[in-house]
RNA sequence: CGGGGUGUAGCGCAGUUGGUAGCGCACCUGGUUUGGGACCAGGUGGUCGCCCGUUCGAGUCGGGUCACCCCGACCA
């Protein structure tokens, strides 16, 4: 008889705590013995670089190559930019010294005062300035452009608060930095870029997005305009998932980076820069997941078929594993990723919790009374529908049922997102109905204080002006001033 | 940096008027089990965050200190 064990905390009882629970249970990461960072482990880790073989074919096909630039940051370069420094400068980790020596005691180690750096070294919050610093030298000549280049690295933010995934002091990107010759060009770069990050959040993450441009408080520090894509997680908040941004000529202009144009004409470089982190880890994880645990798409599981046996003597395992060598053989061969598990370490009510908890979309169940009978049972993640089917052509099955579960968990998540998007024209209405959550479609004035005054009075700010929504003007619900477009409002994280 | 809270086994916790530390899970060994998180028996594992004090004696009382968590301000 089963125990009753709680495994995790209900979503409805405490969204965060079941964020937490599910995050270290379902194997994907824990705290670290660090400040504010995070030990990825192997389950985590094989989603992410799936994310981002996925992403890096995308980039590469838009002509995108990819480099690598220093850690450190000298940090006369990060203050070239007057607003970009302003933006980062509360958040940075700063290396002072490069060696430590043995106490006066010998059973420690300080900081040697003597190896103290002329110049301070910033830890990448990120790397404009640093490879702005570097285009200068590889940029001359309006045939050098465009300049269209990605790195894939770690960067450093000391947050006050974070969390797994979401928020973490250092964390795990792809930065994209862009330099071009027109104004028009760099921001078809944007613009293009976001649709990256859009197609590949609904059409592998299967999380629906909503595209749109930030206002200016909530633009990327030194950017002209910056894009982001929206997620809804399922308390309703929203989660900033990917942001690309036009730079306008800033940092040509901060770190000098000209070319001669064809009437050999020199002009200051334009640039864009595109990233998205190990926090699409977090949409993926709240988008989905329900209180059985982690829910993935198919396109990023790591595992996509799970095949359990059950036996009860060595002689009907071993039938089994014959009944079920031909099965994975051709799963693999169609390029589905399988596993056989048939640890004899674990009971079969284990494997069908934990294999639930980590998100596995499809188990394949094949005992002694499948065998006689030529059947099996399969049970589908994303609903956890058991069913037992015919055996024979069980594979081309298979491979739909992963389709139909792909399209399924987005069609579910879009479901529900539209149901909580709401427009509303009344500011009393809006300030009780934002704390339950949800996406608020209002007219705003476009100024500052406005913005300013919501976000003190609700906690809510605005998300975006989202692209796609039939606009027309209206009243600032808050000022009562006119106003010419709806934009997006919520709670976020 | 403001407000609140917690530090006891890997994790979650209990520990009474001060008397020399315990429970559940996990882990190890053996056996029985195996179609929804098995059971029985035995076992390993602790400078009670750290320092100072009171006391014959401190997980427990007093002072200090450090760390972490939650709520704000900041953020991908």
């Amino acid at each position: 008889m089963a125990k009753e064990l709680d495994f995790l905390t209900k979503r409805s009882e405490d969204y965060s705590k079941w964020y937490n629970e599910l995050v270290v249970k379902a194997d994907l990461a824990e705290q670290a013995d660090v400040r504010g960072c995070m030990v990825i482990k192997p389950y985590g880790y094989a989603i992410w670089e799936k994310m981002q073989r996925i992403l890096d074919d995308k980039f590469k096909e838009t002509g995108v190559q990819n480099a690598y630039f220093p850690l450190l940051i000298p940090k006369s370069f990060l203050s070239r930019e007057a607003e970009h420094v302003e933006g980062f400068a509360k958040e940075c980790a700063v290396v002072t010294h490069y060696r430590l020596k043995t106490n006066e005691t010998h059973d420690g180690v300080i900081v040697d005062p003597a190896a103290k750096l002329e110049e301070e070294l910033i830890i990448r919050p990120t790397s404009e300035t640093i490879i702005w610093n570097t285009f200068k030298n590889w940029i001359h000549s309006y045939r050098d452009l465009p300049l269209l280049v990605n790195q894939w690295c770690n960067v450093m933010r000391w947050e006050m608060r974070t969390r797994l995934f979401l928020r973490t002091s250092e964390f795990l990107w792809q930065e994209g930095h862009t330099a071009h010759a027109t104004r028009e060009e760099a921001e078809e770069r944007a613009k293009m870029m976001l649709k990256v990050y859009a197609d590949f959040a609904e059409n592998c993450m299967a999380v629906p997005v909503v595209q749109g441009v930030k206002s200016e408080t909530e633009r990327f520090a030194g950017a002209l305009d910056t894009y982001t894509i929206e997620a809804m997680m399922q308390d309703g908040k929203a989660l900033q998932s990917g942001t690309s941004h036009f730079l306008g000529q800033n940092f040509g202009k901060a770190f000098e980076v000209q070319f001669l144009n064809r009437d050999n004409q020199p002009e200051y470089a334009w640039a864009t820069s595109w990233g998205v982190s190990t926090r699409l880890m977090g949409a993926l994880i709240m988008t989905h997941s329900d209180d059985n645990g982690l829910v993935l798409p198919p396109a990023l599981a790591p595992t996509q078929v799970v095949i359990i046996p059950i036996y009860k003597n060595d002689e009907q395992l071993q039938k089994v594993d014959e009944a079920v060598a031909p099965i994975v053989a051709e799963l693999r061969q169609m390029g589905i990723s399988v596993k056989y598990d048939n640890a004899d370490n674990k009971r079969p009510g284990f494997k069908f919790a934990d294999y639930e908890l980590k998100g596995v979309p499809v188990r394949l169940v094949l005992g002694a009374r499948d065998l006689e009978n030529g059947t099996v049972e399969v049970m589908r993640r994303d609903t956890l529908e058991k069913e037992t089917q015919r055996l024979e052509g069980i594979a081309a099955r298979v491979k739909d049922l992963l389709g139909d579960i792909q399209q399924n968990i987005f069609q579910k998540a879009k479901t529900f997102r539209d149901a909580h998007i709401y427009e509303c024209e009344d500011y009393e209405e809006f300030k009780q109905r934002v704390k339950d959550g949800g996406f608020f479609l209002c007219h705003w004035d476009g100024t500052p204080e406005t913005e300013a005054r919501i976000k003190e009075e609700t906690q809510a700010t605005i998300r975006c002006v989202p692209f796609g929504v039939e606009q027309t003007p209206g009243t600032d619900m808050v000022s009562g001033k006119p106003a010419v477009a709806r934009v997006l409002i919520a709670r976020s994280y």
